[in-house]
DNA sequence: AAGTTTAATGCAATCGGTTGCGTAATTAAT
DNA sequence: ATTAATTACGCAACCGATTGCATTAAACTT
């Protein structure tokens, strides 16, 4: 193995101090040109790569950002990572991604050690548990940029990246009611949640707009993990008056429950309309095809990307931003047809 | 902001010498309890957090491990990710994590990225492109330890993760060949990744074990892009034999394939059977049901995080592994049924 | 009581760049 | 030719923790 190369060891070779080195390595004006030649091809020949650790040391800056979401294995997740990941990288910086897999002590765990580990700014999406925001004091009071995600949270210093949930929750409530339902379940995630309070809310609007009384009794607060559709399974065929409709708060979920009323006999979208949430890939998949919101992750993660970025840069402020509301569209498919 | 507390500042509180304290926090031996216990106290009290930078420069090592991957946005590689994560941030590591789009030259730069953040250690599934493989030399100089998982180079100081892909082809296609089929069309990714050509290779195999020629009009090498699925509809279409049996290395695109072949008339799995390979959730999804091979994702990133983990704290030594691999499993469903 | 261990802590160098300030060398101005 | 202005570079402190090697103080031997 050969042994690290340092700027004092280029400084001695080429017979100039360290302090010229490092100014020549990172084209300070006061160089000049021949030196600054000499200087990069030494490095070259001899295989220099400048030492992160002491550099970081110095400026107090790590160029890393960290990362926490929910879980990575979500084609939703893995998009807006997608999505962050290529504007960070493409102007220098690395991402540090940690997973709160839905735990509220998973995620201060991790909040904790990105902190040690000096990220220069923390992007977050919450959990699903997450119920006291203590573990991101450290980051507020410590001036260490914050920025949430999807499933955000409306502290006063922090600025958010999201879609109009409750529009979008509305919007789909409303299509079923155009295709003819009457009776509509609800299917969300965690109300504690904004993404899935607000679609509800947007449920609610949509029902009340057009005279339909909200039933206690079609609304299921899941974990939208589609090995327990049982439950929803029941709560279907033992409801007193017959669904027609169902809005569902994740495709997943959403195509397991059209599996599942399919095996069971039902006709989708005779019997029942299905509209899901996200227009992840298995929506064009499930037969029929799944009626869905266009949920822009890739450009979520872009947008997250880029205003932590230019905030770190110092060209815009994200202090005197609240939130980021991305646009949204409903996608009309076979399971609401009439 | 309150401005950061350093163990200086903690040595003129308490009246002791920085190095006491630097040991007292990290429960030196050689340090009283009574000591210690001061030290802790009032390191809480005045939210002294360890500056890592400082740590990582003497200490010339970041407890953090880079990934390169050829893309976020996959249900099989967040799912290996989740694994990775969650062995490696149990041992107090962090994992920084790019993605090569499938590029070659992303991949280079991702390499060089991580080696200058300064990585313990490095994690890569290649690109499709990828043929050159002196990006990688950066690490093996430097006795960087190097893993490739799932799509895997067989470098001599390398240690790889992988499932045998040749057998799974074997199984895939014979399973097909056992219900019937006897006009097998093969759906592949890039030859230049083994995990494609020893598919293909395990493909070839079965016919021939079977006493059926191998036809050159039966493989179709493609990208196992599901929007560039016409190529694929078209060569069923002209194939001057009726294609009866397809197997494709992707369980997204052999969905697409039953979508498309479904729509054109094509009954699954009487006119064609099907078989995919990852099961994926799609698998579960798609009418008929996708038969396919159960690839274990999550293992896959556990044992990789594990193997590094353990090769860093100079448990094991991988020099002297050459490969792990992991079992697979034939899954028999709806779309290969007689 | 003098010498020897043992326990507890401090000194100072080190990791590898960065940067404000000073200085020598070169060029321009008068 | 002398002074002023640039240009090019070096000195040395600094970032914050770690650690080998003293050193002091306390405990133990004989």
């Amino acid at each position: 193995m050969q042994k690290k190369v340092t700027i004092y060891d280029l400084s001695k070779i080429l017979n100039v101090s360290p302090a010229t080195v490092s100014r020549g390595l990172n084209d300070h004006p006061s160089i000049s040109a021949k030196t600054k030649k000499r200087i990069a091809l030494a490095a070259k020949k001899h295989g220099y790569i400048t030492n992160k650790f002491a550099v970081n040391l110095t400026k107090q800056k790590s160029n890393t950002i960290g990362v926490i979401v929910p879980r990575l294995n979500s084609y939703f997740m893995s998009t807006v990572l997608a999505g962050m990941e290529q504007v960070i990288n493409k102007v220098g910086y690395n991402l540090i991604i940690s997973q709160s897999l839905e735990s509220e002590e998973k995620e201060k765990i991790n909040a904790k050690t990105l902190l040690n580990s000096g990220v220069d700014a923390l992007l977050v999406s919450l959990s699903y548990e997450t119920s006291n925001y203590d573990h991101f004091i450290d980051y507020t009071s410590r001036n260490i940029p914050l920025l949430f995600f999807d499933r955000v949270l409306n502290l006063p210093e922090c600025y958010t990246v999201l879609i109009d949930n409750k529009a979008a929750g509305y919007e789909a409530t409303e299509h079923l009611i155009h295709q003819g339902c009457t009776n509509i379940l609800h299917i969300s995630g965690h109300l504690k949640r904004n993404v899935y309070s607000e679609r509800f809310e947007g449920y609610k609007n949509a029902l009340q707009a057009n005279n339909i009384s909200f039933q206690e009794a079609n609304f299921l607060e899941t974990d939208l993990n589609p090995k327990k559709i049982d439950r929803v399974m029941k709560h279907i065929k033992n409801s007193t008056n017959k669904i027609d409709g169902i809005f569902v708060s994740s495709d997943n979920f959403a195509a397991s429950c059209i599996k599942e009323l399919t095996k069971e006999g039902y006709r989708i979208p005779e019997d029942i309309k299905v509209i899901g949430f996200n227009n992840d890939f298995v929506s064009e998949i499930v037969s029929p095809n799944l009626s869905t919101i266009d949920y822009p992750g890739f450009k979520m993660g872009m947008l997250a990307g880029e205003s932590i970025i230019a905030h770190l840069n110092g060209n815009i402020n994200l202090e005197s931003i609240n939130a980021i509301t991305l646009r949204h569209k409903l996608i009309k498919r076979e399971s609401t047809s009439k």
